[in-house]
DNA sequence: CTGAAAGCGCTAACAG
DNA sequence: CTGTTAGCGCTTTCAG
C-alpha cells in the first residue's frame, strides 16, 4: 500500500505539499499539481484513513444502534443510512441493544470509545440518568423514531398522532363505534403518542374512549397475541383492533385466527407500519406506512452536518416529522352487526 | 480522555511500562502493576483504538457484505455475527451491494482500505475476474451461504443437496410424481447444490427429471411469480412445487392464490427458508431453515482465528456445513387427482 | 508556493 | 523489571 511518502518522492515534492495538493488543489502551482497526482494515480495512493483518524481523532464511521434486528423495517433504514453515508465516505457500523439500556449505554459508550464520527439511534425507553447519559455525549447524535423528551438533539420520525388518527377515522368512517386499540410500549414516546392520536380521534367524533380497549402490547408480537385474545372473548368486544405497529398486527392477526373470527367479516384490524410480503398475508392489512427510506436519509443527513460542520459552529437540535402514508388492504369493513 | 501519559504520570512510570503492564500483567512487578491499574482506573483510561490500529495496520472492524438487506434471514445473521465480534472486541460494519458484481468489489475495496481485520461475504455470482480478485485480497475472508469453487476461503454453508432432497422426498411420499423447482439464480453454487439435490431425488427414485419443470427464478419473488405462472397455467401442471428460498416461495404462493388453486388442496409447495411471521400466512409453509445464528457464530469464529492468528501462520482454508432443520407446515398434502 | 518539523496515542525493540 | 526511543501515516503550523 502505497504512502504519502512514496508519492512526495515520485513527485519530487515534500509529503506536505502532497497532503495539501490532494486537499485543495487551488494552494499549488498547477504543474505541480499535476506531478502530483500523476504520481498518486501512479502508485495507487489512498490515503490511509486510520492516520487520518488519528489525527482528527475522530474516524469515518457511523454508528446505528437499534434495539432488535428482527424489527421488520431495520433493513429498509439500514440500506437508506448506508447509501448517505456512503456518499460521505463513511462507513456504517451496526449494534443491537435488545432494548436493553445497559447494553444500549455499553453499545454507545463502544462507539464513542471508538470514536466513531456520529450515532444514529432508535433507543430504548430512557431512564432520567439515562437521558442525562445521551446528553452528556459528546459525539453527534441522532434519534430516529422513538423522541425521548428533554434531549437536545436531532430527531427524524413521523408523526405519530396522525398516523393514529388516519386509521381510527377510517374505522369510524366504516362505522365502528367501539375499537381496541393494542398500544406500544407504555411511556415509549411513539405508543404515547400513538394513544393519543387515537384518543383524540374518538373524543372528535363525540366517542368517549374507553379505557378498557386500550391494552399494553409492548411492540410484541407474542403480547399482542394475549391481549387481543382477552379483547375478543369480552362480551362486549369491539369490532375493530388497531395496532400500534406490525409485530402487533401480526399477533393479532393470529389470534383472530385462532378464535375463529374472521377479518374483516367479524373483526377489522388495522395497523401502523408494513408488514413485509403484506401482499402473501390474507387478508392484506390496512397500515399506515412510514417512509423508511427518506427517514433513514434524513437522518445521516443530519449526521453528516454535524460531523463536517467546524467545531466552533453550535447546530440547534433539528426535526424533521414525515406524515406517514395510508395504504388500503382488505382487513377492514363494517361492522358486522 | 485520558491517554496512555496521563497514566505513567499518575502512577509515576514510564508510558512504555503502563502499555506493557496492560497488555500482560506478567512483565511487571506486582506493586508497580498495582500502581498502573490503579492510575487508569483513576483516569478512566482507555486506550484509543485508532492509535492502537495506526500502529497494528488494522482497525478492530469486521466488514459484512451482503447482496440484499432485504434477505428476511439477514437480521439473524447480522445478530450472530455482532454478538461474536463483540465478545472479540471489534465493531462490525454492514455494506450492501445490490446484487451487483462492480459494487461488490467497490465495498471490498473500501473496506481493505479501512482495513478491516476481515470480512464476511454472501457474495454474488462471481465472473473468473473476480474470483481472482477476491483470491488476492490480503484482508482476511470468510464466505458465507454461495460457496466460490475455486477460492480458497474458509466457508460457511448449508447442505444445499440434502435440503433440496429433504424437501422432495417428502413430497414423493405424498404422493406427488409431478414435482416443479423453482430454482435459484443459474449459476450460483447454493442453487445448482439445490436444483442438484432436487433431480437426484427424483431420479433416486424412478422418476426421470422433467426439465420443463426447473425453472429460474432468480431468488426473486417478483421472478418466481411469473415463472409459477407459467407453471400453473400448463396442461400438465405439476401438483407440487418446491421453492429454492423463501421470497420465492411467497412470489408462488400468491401465484397460487391468484390463479384461484387452494394451497395444498390443489398445489402443495415447500421451499428452503422459513419466513418471518409464517404462523400468519396461510397456509402455514413446509420449510427446512437454516440454522443462520450458528452460521454466524461459526463465520465469525473463523474469522476471529485468522485476525489473532501470528502472521507467520498459514490457516487453510476451512468448511462447516450445517444440517438444515425439516419443518412441517400445511402447505403439502397428497396429490388430488 | 513549498518544505521542515512537530505530534496525534500507541507499541515494540533495545538498553539500562 | 523499567525507561528511552523510534516510528505507524497523516495533517498542520510556521518558516523560507
Amino acid at each position: 500500500m502505497a504512502t504519502i511518502r512514496d508519492v512526495a518522492r515520485m513527485a519530487k515534492v515534500s509529503i506536505s505539499t502532497v497532503s495539501v495538493a490532494l486537499k485543495d488543489g487551488t494552494q499549488v502551482t498547477p504543474k505541480t499539481l499535476k506531478r502530483i497526482t500523476d504520481a498518486a494515480e501512479a502508485v495507487d495512493y489512498r490515503p490511509d484513513p486510520i492516520a487520518q483518524s488519528l489525527k482528527a481523532g475522530r474516524s469515518r464511521l457511523i454508528g446505528v444502534v437499534v434495539g432488535s434486528l428482527q424489527n421488520p423495517w431495520f433493513g429498509d433504514l439500514m440500506a437508506g443510512i448506508e447509501e448517505t453515508a456512503l456518499q460521505n465516505q463513511h462507513l456504517v457500523t451496526l449494534s443491537e441493544t435488545r432494548m436493553d439500556l445497559a447494553r444500549e449505554r455499553a453499545t454507545i459508550d463502544a462507539l464513542c470509545s471508538q470514536r466513531v464520527g456520529g450515532i444514529i439511534i432508535s433507543p430504548h425507553l430512557p431512564t432520567p440518568e439515562h437521558v442525562e447519559y445521551l446528553s452528556g455525549l459528546k459525539t453527534p447524535l441522532v434519534v430516529i423514531d422513538h423522541k425521548i423528551d428533554g434531549l437536545q438533539v436531532d430527531f427524524v420520525g413521523i408523526d405519530n398522532q396522525l398516523a393514529m388518527s388516519m386509521l381510527t377515522s377510517h374505522l369510524l368512517r366504516l362505522g365502528h363505534r367501539r375499537i381496541g386499540h393494542i398500544a406500544g410500549l407504555n411511556g415509549l414516546w411513539t405508543a404515547e403518542q400513538r394513544k393519543r392520536g387515537f384518543r383524540d380521534t374518538l373524543s372528535a367524533s363525540g366517542i368517549e374512549p374507553d379505557e378498557t380497549l386500550i391494552v399494553d402490547g409492548r411492540y410484541s408480537g407474542e403480547v399482542a397475541y394475549d391481549q387481543t385474545m382477552r379483547l375478543l372473548t369480552r362480551a362486549d368486544r369491539p369490532t375493530a383492533i388497531v395496532a400500534a405497529n406490525n409485530l402487533m398486527a401480526l399477533g393479532a392477526l393470529q389470534a383472530i385466527n385462532d378464535l375463529s373470527f374472521r377479518c374483516p367479516d367479524d373483526i377489522s384490524l388495522a395497523s401502523v407500519d408494513s408488514v413485509p410480503w403484506g401482499s402473501v398475508i390474507y387478508p392484506q392489512l390496512t397500515v399506515v406506512v412510514q417512509p423508511i427510506a427518506e427517514m433513514a436519509h434524513a437522518a445521516t443527513a443530519f449526521l453528516m452536518d454535524r460531523i463536517n460542520a467546524p467545531a466552533s459552529l453550535q447546530i440547534l437540535p433539528r426535526e424533521r416529522i414525515f406524515v406517514p402514508k395510508f395504504i388500503t388492504g382488505r382487513s377492514c369493513a363494517p361492522p358486522s352487526s
